[in-house]
DNA sequence: CGGGCCCATATTGACTCCAAAATTGGTACC
DNA sequence: GGTACCAATTTTGGAGTCAATATGGGCCCG
């Protein structure tokens, strides 16, 4: 592999906040995650420690804390004592990924089914329709936000607070190096049908279409 | 909550290994993982820094980065400002970890029907009868060995290698304070019985028997 | 002219030290 | 006698510093 010259990011992260200190006990690692998963720093790039301490405005030992938190969720591949790098894309693992994710998301549908209330239905379904509407003018960010709502809405709704966190860490894991449909309008359009359709199967009850559309849902990432 | 008082490990960890510099990148959190998940670490105690520093010989960033790991893995708990201590019992935690262990081992179940030939019967056959006979007469540290080695090489074989390590990992976590069946003799007898049950389904590509066993042998934990 | 070896350089990773925060024990007061 | 307050101690968390290691270029040799 011939190795690339460390460059700076594609476009240099724009979250620099200042040398302030703030409660950036994990701070930094919720920025760092969101800008490697948006690929604001280019995938197979050496992230050195020195440009990220520079970059953040946060110290060594955030930096490293950071770096091995991202190490977990495989947003970064580390050699020793030459230092951590975005992790390439990868579309057997992200394949896998999937394919685990549809176990955990489709054991959750008879919880949900068995959970939710007909105010939990109306949250989702406000939610979805959130969505729907940035879809159409928002911003990514926007998107983003209302995504993770909405699904971590309906899998809290399961009853198991563990399965519900896996899923959610699984859904970040499985967005490693790939934007997804959502570059695309119509992608978005898809996006938000499916999530509405969603909340129909769970109002009427309907376990096994929930699970298909679940299916397609992660499918179509 | 009444806070304890920082008393010493009911057993101090044997593995006070002189201050030898090996390779103990993540030496350390393997041997505090297994420390804590075989309760030589008193649940609900504090992890004083200095204590762990002292007692394996290691500097403070390697206890550091093992607290963060063994954080990760939900066996120990951290406040801020004032410490680690071992996570204690939580059976509503350890059911839903149950419960997600089953739909993922569940799913698996396909994976390994599929994929298994005669010799990996034979070699999982092997394991679970090593794992029979030192139920008999073995050490502690044998059985739990023998038993990572026939689940590892179980779910290697659903080809999903993600899916492997994530039942792997979920296995650690759903251990944490509970020394499951293995301090009897019937306990172990009966595990040991249900790995070779598996290993016959698997021969005889029972996949509904499978999965039972597995539910089973979960549920027993 | 091509290949291999060696050294300067840059980067990581770990040790050590120090300030900030919380606990704990004691004391004075009600 | 009980309670609230205060100061000393302990412990964490972070930052700075320094040795160990891999790299890349330059030089020498075949």
């Amino acid at each position: 592999m011939r190795p690339q010259p460390a460059i700076s990011p594609a476009s240099p992260p724009p979250s620099a906040t200042p040398p302030s200190r703030r409660a950036a006990s994990d701070g930094l690692a919720t920025r760092l995650r969101q800008d490697i998963l948006y690929c604001r720093w280019v995938a197979g790039q050496w992230l050195k420690q020195a440009e990220l301490e520079a970059h953040y405005g946060v110290g060594r030992s955030e930096v490293r804390k950071a770096l091995a938190e991202m190490l977990r969720l495989g947003l970064v591949v580390h050699e020793l004592n030459r230092g951590y790098r975005v992790t390439p894309p990868d579309p057997g693992r992200r394949a896998e990924i999937r394919a685990t994710r549809m176990a955990l998301e489709a054991a959750a549908v008879d919880g949900i089914l068995a959970h939710a209330t007909p105010d939990d239905v109306a949250r989702l379904r406000g939610l979805a329709e959130q969505f729907a509407a940035a879809a159409e003018e928002g911003s990514f960010a926007r998107l983003v936000t209302l995504n993770q709502d909405f699904h971590a809405a309906l899998y809290t709704l399961c009853g198991n607070s563990f399965l519900a966190e896996l899923i959610g860490e699984l859904r970040t894991r499985g967005l490693a190096g790939s934007t997804g449909r959502w570059t695309t309008a119509p992608g978005l359009r898809a996006t938000a049908r499916e999530h509405l359709a969603m909340v129909e199967a769970i109002a009427a009850g309907d376990a096994e279409g929930l699970r298909g559309l679940i299916r397609a849902h992660i499918a179509a990432f």
